[in-house]
DNA sequence: CTGTTAGCGCTTTCAC
DNA sequence: GTGAAAGCGCTAACAG
């Protein structure tokens, strides 16, 4: 059933059943009362499509996930989607899902009011053009700081500095001197480069960290963790760049007869949900996921339904205690 | 820029543009490269709100997770997602998401083409209208067997039966007798029920089996387990209806000092991508998620493009042993 | 092979 | 406070 047919039901005009159903005041409350009831009864419901043509909005945004960044992981994707999609919902939009970097149909593109993007690539003003439709589409990069690379995009930037600071902190004062950071590709330049301030602050001597370069997978915590922990002068803590990179670490403690803590402390980063099924506990530095996603779709549908200006929010992130870090082995 | 302004930069008609974008055989192949490479070169890009106005095809599939299993658990879903949405973007159609059960106004609900319903609630036939758009709308169900609860749906069922036989039969060779299942609620049931025949096949005794029901988190795991691993005679085998479960089991194992695989052995389900993080790495039944994904998507894609008739698909789940499964103690 | 045009279902301006 | 009608951008039927 379409509203003209609806209208004819009621013996009354498409405009004033339009108008009825999009809360307009130039239409009497008894009548607006009567309209709602009878689509209620009837289970009339208005065409989204043509709603979307006619008024130019789509209700609609997409989360993007592309397949570019060696942090990003499937652990954390799940709690952020939920994040965009309950905030998305409440305000009436709907959520797209693109996961895959799948070269689509720019011909067919599906027209979105927003975009969250992940880890968005390195983009040209001219690429911005094509995935923004000419800039109707609002968007938002969710990436660690530093990452402005979508022109007139709003940003969350996850700075994760402070949880790292606090886990460096965290490993002096608990005696360890001898670290390893374990790093994941690319992004981990941040924490290489800020080394020296970051044991500055923590009172160690940057001299005995020593950064090892992993991919993203356990088994490359696993192998990283290998090395390192052959080593004649071996670290008593590991601290690695994902919890994901960490269960591969503990993996390769317990294969070497290492106990966790006791031998070795152990630190991961994300806190993703599947830390829960890691044994010991793991302690990590804490991104609030939930938090990026419901700011993210904040911001974007602020810059839809509320013109507001590109903006560029820092979340931080800290450190969770739990069983895998203890005093320092003697 | 729309299809008529397009049209007149080429000095062709909307129609002939219209045609040639729509690989329809009318047009000639001269014609129809040059409007593909101006289409190109001017950013041209047809609307496809307006297309779905016009042909009432969608192109849109919506995902439904919703929250009302005891087994349903966020740690597949990206996996199954993901499947899910390279068949459909692979076939032109876009995914939409939805994770919660929030009541959305019916008065706007977004009109797509397909619906894979992860664990769908019961249905009456008046729900299943509204649901369908009046029928015009494909539904695919995943589910375990037995789960016809929506009118003319498709089901794709997991029927867990196989692996969990296999795991019986598998712990029956290592020479365990005394095992426990941890069921995960209401769906438990089947395997409780099927304990009987589980056992005669796998050559175990039934009274030597005993089920304890847990939740779904891996606290319910770990206190299961910890309430069977201190029983007087307690079993030399726990089997958890999901890894999740089984990860809770394995800290209680640890939480006692028993080993693993040396003093109890322990077997998942599901074979989730986190079981990657688990020491020692777990045993498990495996469910084919992105199989599932794959299959619900070809289904209803062939539902709404072919016509084809709801089926039900049955998919088996297998044994994959790793390194929480060993003999039985002395 | 190409051009012209009606109309998908809705919102919104303009009359009344 | 309500009705009539234009038109969003496209596709498809029809005409040539």
């Amino acid at each position: 059933m379409n509203i003209s047919e609806f209208a004819k039901h009621l013996n009354l005009s498409t405009g004033t059943v339009s108008r009825a159903l999009n809360n307009r005041a130039e239409v009497s409350p008894e009548t607006r009362q009567m309209i709602l009831a009878k689509a209620e009864e009837l289970g009339y419901s208005r065409d989204a499509t043509a709603r979307r043509l006619k008024t130019g909005k789509n209700r609609l945004i997409r989360l993007e996930c592309l397949e570019n960044s060696e942090v990003l992981s499937d652990f954390y994707l799940v709690e952020l989607a939920r994040a965009v999609e309950h905030a998305a919902h409440a305000s009436g939009y709907d959520l797209l899902l693109r996961l895959s970097s799948q070269r689509r149909n720019q011909l067919d593109s599906q027209p979105v009011d927003g975009l969250i993007i992940l880890y968005a690539p390195v983009m040209t003003e001219h690429d911005y053009q094509i995935l923004t439709n000419n800039g109707s589409t609002s968007v938002v990069v969710i990436s660690e700081p530093g990452f402005q690379n979508v022109p007139h995009a709003s940003y969350i930037h996850i700075d994760i500095m402070p949880g790292v600071q606090e886990a460096f902190s965290y490993l002096a004062s608990l005696g360890h001197k001898r670290i390893a950071y374990i790093s994941s590709g690319s992004p981990g330049r941040s924490v290489r480069e800020a080394l020296p301030k970051l044991c500055g602050d923590a009172g160690l001597d940057s001299q005995d960290v020593v950064v090892v370069d992993a991919g993203i997978a356990v088994e490359d915590g696993y192998r990283a963790a290998m090395q390192v922990l052959q080593m004649p002068d071996r670290p008593t803590a590991l601290f690695a760049r994902t919890d994901v990179l960490a269960a591969g670490a503990i993996k390769a403690a317990y294969r070497l007869g290492l106990s966790v803590p006791k031998d070795v402390s152990i630190i991961g980063h994300d806190n993703i949900d599947a830390c829960a099924l890691i044994y010991p506990s793991l302690t990590t530095v804490a991104i609030d996921f939930p938090e990026a996603g419901a700011l993210a779709t904040k911001t974007v549908l602020g810059m839809i339904d509320d013109n507001c200006e590109p903006s560029v929010v820092t979340l931080s992130t800290h450190l969770i205690v739990r069983e895998s870090t203890g005093p320092c082995p003697k």
